[in-house]
DNA sequence: AGCACGCCGACT
DNA sequence: GTCGGCGTGCTC
């Protein structure tokens, strides 16, 4: 008799397919891979039960093609991870498990790790003397002195002997003086484990102490400013579970996942360390997951998609800057790695660090309801003390390419002083328009509600929304006058004005169009950290966790564009970038600055910042969605659909709701155009769901989702769902 | 999602 | 007469 088996296959399936297996194939358990036929592809799927019998009649079953893992490839803790995830972000099984795996798995390829083959230095080898064969065989002499020093050599330690180094060892082999041997090469980095020539502050120890690897659940937010040390804290706690023989999973925005960063694990913990980004190829990505797989990691650190690595001896979790929206998948399978860390370690019974210096309104309210553990770092290293921020009203101010009288004077004060300065602004290009000085005419992208921006450097139109990029036009394409200006500001424009204004002091910009070269971002970043360059101007990328301990002023050139955002996030967005890039300022003996350009600096949000620093703002913010209904105050999911069309997504969604199950428990707000209505020649709409409770909200998804795919308005859309979205957009 | 089938328009 | 456009439907 054959047996059936559940197999989670990639494709818009609600639920796993059932597939048969023939007899003289061993029955692959749940979480190993099989290969499967479907219509008429070959596809890798994930075994998730073995069924008594198939809601189908066995006759319309079809029979799988190979089992790809004899062991489960993913134990209970993963599977049911994986298949709650699944649930909660109403995306399918399949999909959910095939994005859980390192792509080589997902294509089918074996789970096993690289092999390395070394020559090893045997017994015999080791008694004689090298010198012994030098007149007749000196590159077989020079290779049994470095076996002999190093025990083994790796294929890539050879580039380093002169001549046939692989015939030489072969001559050795032969003689038994050396053996080939064949080790799996995870390509872990072995921490070295150096002492800290600082010791903990009282906080640190106190926050240190909250933290128990093992056994015993807890969620410990660590909200520590800038240069508070969250990471000693985060490294003590780490050290200790290597002492336990337990594992360490570390969880970083994607641009927080720096060489500096991993060099710095390095240096101080002992174990062995696996790191999972996205620069890697699909072969590291593999091993790295391995070796967590394996045991053989006693460390991983990663970015989100590190939510998902197995761990086989789990003893803590850290999520740093857990307020990074990147933590939140924003396509396809739309989950937090913030989340879905949190309930690992609830599940794993293990505690869960979440550092940051301006933790999410989330996780306050989580503290605030007795769920969390809070532990405040408000001690600066080396006495630092904390910036002072100050508001340069722009209103009425002469400016030059959008640097105020004072904040010029302000810069030349600090780099007379010897000081650093740093400039922050969220536009990259040279202006985020160009207009027409006759007849108003603006460049607007003709595929998304967005306008061109111009990149001088280039000379080039880009639209930063869809992939368009053209030249600059010689003349208006509306009245043909040729007096075309740049209007508004983007980083480009403002290293010019600072070149004017700074002839002796070269600035460098640091944003996505001068760190597109592989490794240049890190190379700029350094000779900024060296003090050789004076002057900073960038975007995001320059505000997130790099040390730079000379800068005294940070200036703020637009703070206006986060207030009035569309997103009701948009705030808090503000507020996390002001006191992040503010946190760069005033490292060391000299209190920092920083200046922010605003036209409205009576805004309740920009008082509160500055008179009370982000703890104000965030009380002040959870109030206020509190009073408006919104996350973390009630659950949110939404309904998005896009089509060529700018009637379908409505239509659709309108039918949808219609055909929504009744729950007064459950709001909802729409249909209604998403902010940006068209974005890359698709026109965009979307219905909000809130409730004050998840499970209502969760419930009706359930029931009302699977309906949705065959409305038939349905055909002429895409749609997907995003529960706890990051973004309304 | 991917891949077939099928039914209408312009072309070697 | 065919090549190919993308609407429709199915995959255990």
């Amino acid at each position: 008799m054959t047996k059936t088996i559940r197999v989670a296959v990639p494709g818009p399936f609600p639920e796993p397919l059932d597939y048969l297996v023939p007899l003289r194939m061993p029955l692959p358990p749940r979480g190993s891979r099989v290969r499967v036929p479907l219509g008429r592809r070959e596809l890798v799927g994930v075994v998730t039960a073995a069924p008594t019998t198939s809601n189908l009649p066995s006759d319309r079953l079809r029979t799988i093609i190979t089992v790809l893992d004899d062991e489960p490839l993913l134990d209970e803790e993963m599977t049911s991870l994986i298949e709650w995830a699944a649930h909660y972000y109403h995306h399918p099984p399949g999909d959910a498990y095939l994005a859980a795996l390192p792509v080589r798995l997902r294509q089918g390829q074996p789970a096993e790790p690289a092999i390395e083959s070394a020559w090893a230095i045997t017994a015999e080898g080791r008694e004689i003397n090298p010198h012994a064969l030098e007149r007749r065989a000196p590159r077989q002499a020079a290779l049994l002195e470095a076996l002999q020093a190093e025990g083994s050599l790796s294929t890539a330690r050879l580039a380093g002997f002169d001549g046939d180094a692989r015939g030489a060892l072969q001559r050795l082999v032969e003689r038994g003086l050396a053996s080939l041997t064949q080790a799996p090469d995870y390509g872990l980095i072995l921490g070295r484990g150096e002492e800290s020539n600082l010791t903990l502050n009282e906080e640190q120890v106190e926050a240190a102490r909250a933290i128990q690897p093992g056994p015993g659940h807890e969620v410990v937010l660590i909200d520590g400013v800038t240069g508070s040390g969250k990471t000693e804290v985060y490294l003590d706690a780490i050290a200790r579970a290597l002492t336990q023989g337990l594992q360490t999973l570390i969880i970083v925005p994607e641009i927080g996942l720096t060489p500096q960063l991993v060099r710095r694990f390095q240096q101080r913990l002992s174990g062995r360390i696996a790191v999972l980004h996205s620069g890697l190829g699909d072969g590291e990505r593999l091993n790295a997951w391995l070796a967590a797989r394996a045991g053989e990691a006693d460390v991983i650190i990663g970015t989100r998609s590190a939510a998902f690595v197995p761990l086989p001896r789990p003893g803590l979790i850290v999520i740093d800057e857990e307020h990074d929206a990147s933590l939140k998948q924003q396509e396809g399978f739309r989950y937090s790695a913030r989340d879905l860390a949190v309930l690992r370690a609830h599940r794993l019974d293990i505690p869960v660090v979440l550092g940051s210096a301006t933790p999410s309104l989330e996780s306050l309210e989580n503290v605030r309801r007795g769920r969390y553990t809070c532990c405040r770092l408000r001690q600066r290293a080396g006495e630092a003390r904390p910036p002072v921020i100050q508001l340069l009203d722009m209103r009425g101010q002469p400016t030059q390419d959008g640097l105020s009288r004072p904040l010029v004077e302000q810069i030349q004060r600090h780099l007379q002083a010897n000081g650093q300065v740093l400039l922050f602004l969220n536009r990259r290009g040279f202006a985020p328009t160009l207009i027409c000085h006759e007849c108003g005419w603006l460049a607007e992208c003709d595929r998304c509600d967005a306008r061109y921006t111009y990149h001088r450097g280039r000379r080039r139109l880009q639209c930063h929304h869809c992939d368009r990029d053209r030249p600059v036009p010689h003349h208006c394409p509306s009245c043909g006058s040729v007096d075309l200006r740049p209007l508004g500001l983007g980083t480009e424009r403002i290293e010019t004005a600072l070149q004017a204004a700074f002839p002796d002091t070269p600035p460098a910009r640091i944003d996505r169009d001068s760190t597109r070269r592989r490794g240049s971002f890190e190379r700029q970043m350094e000779a900024a950290r060296r003090g050789e360059t004076r002057l900073l101007l960038g975007t995001q990328m320059l505000a997130k966790g790099h040390h730079l301990p000379a800068v005294t002023l940070v200036a703020i050139i637009d703070a206006d564009q986060g207030l009035f955002g569309a997103d009701f996030r948009a705030p808090e967005r503000l507020a996390q970038l002001v006191v992040q890039v503010a946190g760069r300022a005033g490292r060391a003996e000299r209190a920092g600055e920083v200046a922010i350009q605003t036209h409205h600096p009576e805004h309740p949000l920009l008082q509160m910042l500055v008179h009370g620093g982000y703890p104000a703002f965030a009380e002040a913010a959870l109030a206020e969605r509190e009073a408006a209904g919104l996350p973390p105050a009630r659950a949110m999911a939404l309904l998005r659909a896009e089509a060529t069309s700018r009637e379908a997504p409505q239509a659709f969604l309108k039918s949808a709701l219609a055909e929504a199950p009744h729950d007064p428990r459950v709001e909802r707000l729409g249909p209604y155009p998403a902010p940006m209505e068209r974005r890359a020649g698709r026109y965009r709409a979307q219905v909000m769901l809130q409730s004050d409770l998840r499970a209502p909200l969760q419930n009706l998804l359930t029931q009302w989702l699977p309906a949705l795919g065959s409305l038939p308005e349905a055909r002429r859309v895409r749609w997907s769902i995003d529960v706890d979205p990051a973004e309304t957009l």
